[in-house]
This record gives structure tokens, sequence and C-alpha cells, in this order.
DNA sequence: GAGTGGTCTAGACCACTGT
DNA sequence: CAGTGGTCTAGACCACTCC
């Protein structure tokens, strides 16, 4: 007979029991937990019960399994911090720098990760623009736009660490043309360098921030091998100095190993 | 016998096929997915493996599921905007109006949601600082600070909204004995009113965003009452105008229902 | 080969929602 | 009451890791 107990489901009390012991320490970070069949044992319940505690931790975050090994107490993930101000701005700055100059800073924005292992692609279509991208230009349906798509990895340890695409106004910025192929990606500079080219300057960034599961697709491009994590996406809106809106990107990073950070200066009293 | 069909569990070929479906619109938004004993007869899988699949579907936030009614493709949710330079400046300005004319505007800030309806609790303690927290305020380990706690949460249909906490010196504040009383919560005018009643001008506030799932706890706070949603994270450090760190507060908002807006203006070539 | 997590079955019963 | 999802069992076999 099933003892029914108290108002929990067995699962429920066993991951309770779990989760206690990682938060208070006697589950060090990096420590195995009793394999599966030692709980279904020790807690007299069935391996699927067991199995659905498990999938409970591993849904808040709190552990992950490798197959053959064991299920282990999650490890903090070192977080790459990603600085608004400071990035475009120092993006800016080298947009206007000489050619050699910049070429030499190539995806050397981000300072922890050695460029010569980053994996990079980038993929381009033309079309027109849908009825929701127009009225966040400020422009007529089907207009035609240029869609960018890129993938920036690392090696193994850091995994892939951005997914991020951008749209443009081809009318904007067609007087260059290399602009339109994607062979000269990653541009040397940036895309504030690349509307430079046709006479742009950005003069504000709008980035729009949410939270949310990954999907499949971004889950295996951004080496999430496990339930429990979440992505930051980023909609960024680009500004030139005259307001129109020049660049509307949206980048997907992993929650668990990025912190944007954003300042703010108030009006004084 | 077990058919072993490619390269794929069978719960994840059902996963695929019905995520599918609900990417194509085959299943719209809020209609119901068939159910378990039916997908376990059509696809002549066990009522086990349909639960893997549908739970699949439940983390990546694409369905929920209702006991006694059935599963269903979620809702896109609406989201709150919540832009870090309105908010801040219009806090900072209320901060300097008369008390009569702050009192009106208590707990306003969110204009969505009805200041009536609104639940609100806040619990006070007082800690010595942590080394961490010391390292971050730039004073010693030890330094007494008031430690704020605050839940406040909207009706059923909203759920609760926001989970904060803040941290104070008690040395900049203890001259108004009226700060370190909970009663006095929710203080009309906010943190940056309550600092200026001892002297202290908030200069600049920086915003570190992660994401990440929810605790359990929060996931209940919050009303997150399934799997498949993530929270943002905001740990906000405000300074004064002399450059000291005069609050550090950490706020958790459900990631699926607010949309953080930060504005970088950059400079100018 | 021994031990681990992953997939899967067949079936029972519980808890909840509607009519 | 019929139909739904939620909990749980006992047991089989697969895939992988490490010794």
């Amino acid at each position: 007979m099933v003892r029914k107990s108290s108002r929990s489901s067995s699962y429920q009390r066993l991951a309770d029991d779990l989760a206690q012991q990682i938060t208070t320490g006697d589950l060090a970070p990096g420590s195995p937990l009793p394999s599966e069949r030692e709980l279904s044992d020790r807690y007299k319940v069935s391996a699927t019960t067991v199995r659905t505690a498990i999938r409970l931790l591993k849904e808040a975050g709190l552990v992950v399994s490798h197959q053959g090994r064991g299920s282990f107490v999650r490890l903090p993930r070192e977080k790459i911090r990603r600085d608004a101000r400071d990035r475009y701005n120092w993006e800016k700055k080298r947009a206007a720098l000489t050619e050699q100059d910049r070429a030499q800073w190539v995806l050397q924005r981000d300072a922890t990760v050695d460029p010569s292992q980053i994996d990079f692609s980038a993929e381009f279509e033309r079309l027109p623009a849908s009825a929701e991208l127009a009225a966040r230009f400020g422009i007529v349906a089907g207009t035609p736009m240029l869609h960018r798509i890129y993938r920036t990895g690392g090696p193994d340890e850091h995994g892939a660490y951005i997914l991020s695409d951008s749209w443009l106004r081809v009318d904007l910025i067609e007087s260059n043309p290399a602009l339109l192929d994607p062979a000269n990606e990653p541009w040397p500079g940036g895309t504030i360098h690349q509307l430079r080219t046709v006479g742009i300057e950005v003069a504000r960034i709008i980035d729009e921030v949410t939270g949310r599961p990954p999907s499949p697709d971004e889950a295996r491009a951004l080496q999430l091998h496990d339930v429990g994590t979440a992505v930051l996406e980023i909609r960024k809106t680009s500004i030139d100095t005259t307001g129109r809106v020049v660049e509307i990107a949206t980048a997907v990073l992993a929650g668990d190993r990025t912190e944007l950070v954003y300042t703010t200066d108030l009006d004084p009293w």
C-alpha cells in the first residue's frame, strides 16, 4: 500500500530534502548526489519517483546529470560582464579610427576570450519589411531590408556564447556595396563603423531586455546542455543623430554566463 | 519489440511533432493539445513517454497543463515595460516635491496596476555587513546595516510581480529614525526620497541584470505556477553625488511578464 | 564488467474539472 | 459520472563511463 503522507508528493519531499542539503552546503558544489538506485532504496520509492525529483532539481538549475557518471551539484558559472555604456561607446570611438588601427582590434571587444579560438559565421538575406518591423523603423511595410544572422562561439569550455541578428534599411546602406556582402564579416569596427561608411552617426542605443527559457535550437547553439538555464534576449534599437532608427538587432545570450550592466545618470536636483 | 528508430528517442520525436504544430500555428495559442491517452494511442507509446514529451514542451515554455482540464498551447504574455531612465528620474523628481504631492503618487509608478489592489509587505532587520557586501559598499566588514525585504504583488490575474531587498548603511540614515521602522513602508517617494531626508542625493544608478530559472520560493511568490519560465534578477547599486555607494538592492521579476528598457546615449564624434 | 543515468512499458490509483 | 492530468510502482533494457 502506498503511504500517503501529509500534503506533499514523495518526489517533492525527496527534491526538497536534496535541495536543502545543497543550499546548506552538506552537498557541496561539484559533488555527486547519491545514485538513483541508492536514493530509491534509501527513500523506499521507485526509480521513476527518484528521477522525477532529480528532474525538478535540474529545472531549478541546482543539479546537472551526466549519463554513465552521475548527477552533480551544479557549479556556479563565471559570468561575463557586458557593460552597455562602455561597450557601445568603445565601439563608437573605435569606429572613428583609421583602418589599420581598427583591424588590430577585430573581435577583441570581449577581452576574456582568445580571438584565435573564436568561431564565427554570418548569413545575409534581403527581405521586405514586415508590418511590425516597419513600425519599429518608422517606415512603410515592404521597404527592402537586409537581414543579417550571426553566430559567435568560443571553444568548447566557454561554449558558443552569442546568437544575434540584425536588420538594416537597404536604402540607407546600398551606397557602400561592401556592406551587402557577408564575406566582409566580421567587419572590423562593427555596425557603428559600417554605418559611418554611409554617413550615419549612431547617437543613442536602446536595449530592451527579457528573460525566458531557451528554444531547443538556442539550447544547442549556446551549449546549454541541460534544462535549468535561461537566456537573456536583448532587442537593440540604434538611433542616429537625426532621430532615425538605423538598426534593429536581437541578441540571445546564456543567462547563467552573462551579466548585463547598465548605468543611469540622474538629473541633478 | 521496441522499434528503435533513427537517432532520436520517441518522446523527443513526439515533442518535436507537437512543437512544430505549435510554431506553424496548427495548434493555436490557447488551444488544447490532444489528451495524453489519445497521444499514447495515436503514437503507440506509453503514457509515461507522452508525459515526458509534454514535460519537455512545458520546460521550453510552449505549453501549460491544468489538472483535470488538459494541456494547452501557452498564450503570449503581455509584458510590463520598465524603463530605467524614466523610472529612476521620475522617482528622483518626485522626491523633491512637497509631502502632499508625494502622498498622492504612492505606488503609482507602474501605471498599469490599480494601486488599490496592490498587496505589499515589508520586513526589516539589522545585520553587520558581510565581507562581500562591505566590499561592494566600500566600507569595512561588520559595519551595521539595515536589510529591508519587500514583496509587492498584484491581484491574482497579474500575480505578484516583484520580490526585492535592499541594504542601507545605518550610519548614514539613523539621523532619521523613521527610516528604521517598517511601519512607514511603503514610503511615499521611495528610497531616493528616504535618502534625501538624511541629506543624500542619488546621482547614478547601476543595474546588473542576469537571467535564471526561479527558485521554488520565487516561483511561488511570483506566481510562476509552471516550469518553463525564467526570472530576471536586477542588482541595483545607487551612488550619491560624492561617489559613495548609498544603497544596494536586488529585484527579482518574472521574465515572461517584464521587459527592461535601458537607454545609452553615445558620446558624439 | 560494474555502476551510472536514459528510455520505455503496462498498469494502478489519485485529484481535479466539467456536465 | 466521464475525462483529464498527476503520482507511483516494478521491472526491462539501452547508452555511457570508468576501472
